[in-house]
DNA sequence: GTCTATAAAGCGATAGAC
DNA sequence: GTCTATCGCTTTATAGAC
């Protein structure tokens, strides 16, 4: 009986999940309850906004993840070539190859865009920064480096429509298999 | 005060906007009256079926679209590079640059996407295989091609989320530019 | 074919007991 | 901190007048 919940941080990955599944408009609090195992007078508790502090609170998880676990390795692991391979298995990893939606992404598409402009825009230049500084470390030019990483974030979203449009992996991981050889290489063709 | 609506596919344009603007669960009744000037009885005559033969209408509207201007140019046009060019454009201009967004990409991406499956895959495959056709008939040898379209297709999906979610066209404009030279080159770099 | 009125259900959010 | 009950509003959908 007793609620494992003592923290909001316990809850937002299942949050997280209903809204990746969901979306902002269909993620219910009904849904949310469900998901959550916690009752509304809770959830009001942690969440006094309602569902769209929740959902800014599951954008800035997901940013802090990002943060530790992509983009800070992009800017300062000694051998950048290294770093963009790893990264690059960790965001396979974390989107299960295609299956799993990227919520800011997703966001940036609906209508939900306007409310959490500044966390959509800071997601992907911080993204894309990060790895100009692994490129342009691993010797490349500013501008191929600028190209080359907004190629690779915006390939990696588009993998994720596709594979899910597909309900195939293939596309997501294809696209994956194309960057490590793309990033890494010295500029040749794919 | 004459209605200027007498069949179903004149409402179709304004429907599909307010679907792309607010998604599927967002596209309330209230908004497509609003947005179509027809009251709930003229849209329920025309779609008994309600919103899912609402959304159902636009997007066969949309695969006629792409049917008719992006898919059979790529299949028969004489030249294949010339369509390659001419569908690119067609394809930004659709887009506005990446200002609007793919209506079928943003439902793969939800809660649609089990709802409309067949329409999202028959969408994408068709226009990766109107690619692939066009690409081989340019000389390409038939694993290029299919990694080449498949690239192309996902890259306009990725392009959109980032331009929206920067609200930079840019993204998407040099994605257009950057595969105009990797569909029509031999295979060199970039 | 288009409208208004209305039904029935679901929504986000709040109040208050415990 | 968690629950249930409830408010007020919006939702989709239908009925029936015109």
């Amino acid at each position: 009986m007793a609620r494992m919940i003592r923290e909001r941080s316990d809850v937002l990955p299942m949050l997280a999940e209903v809204f990746r599944e969901h979306g902002f408009e269909g993620a219910s609090l009904a849904l949310i309850t469900a998901a959550t195992g916690l009752g509304k007078g809770s959830l009001y508790h942690f969440f006094p906004g309602g569902k769209e502090e929740m959902a800014a609170a599951v954008l800035e998880e997901i940013d802090g993840w990002f943060e530790r676990e992509i983009y800070a390795p992009l800017r300062h692991q000694s051998d950048p070539v290294i770093a963009i391979v790893i990264t690059l298995g960790a965001v396979e990893d974390y989107f299960r190859s295609g299956r799993r939606v990227c919520l800011v992404g997703a966001f940036a598409l609906g209508e939900t865009r306007d409310r959490f402009k500044e966390g959509l825009r800071s997601y992907f230049t911080r993204w894309i920064e990060a790895l100009v500084m692994a490129l342009t470390r691993s010797g490349r030019s500013d501008r191929d480096a600028r190209l080359l990483a907004e190629d690779a974030v915006l390939s990696i979203q588009g993998a994720i429509v596709l594979s899910r449009a597909l309900d195939d992996t293939g596309p997501f991981t294809r696209t994956i298999t194309r960057l490590r050889s793309a990033l890494t290489g010295s500029g040749q063709p794919r």
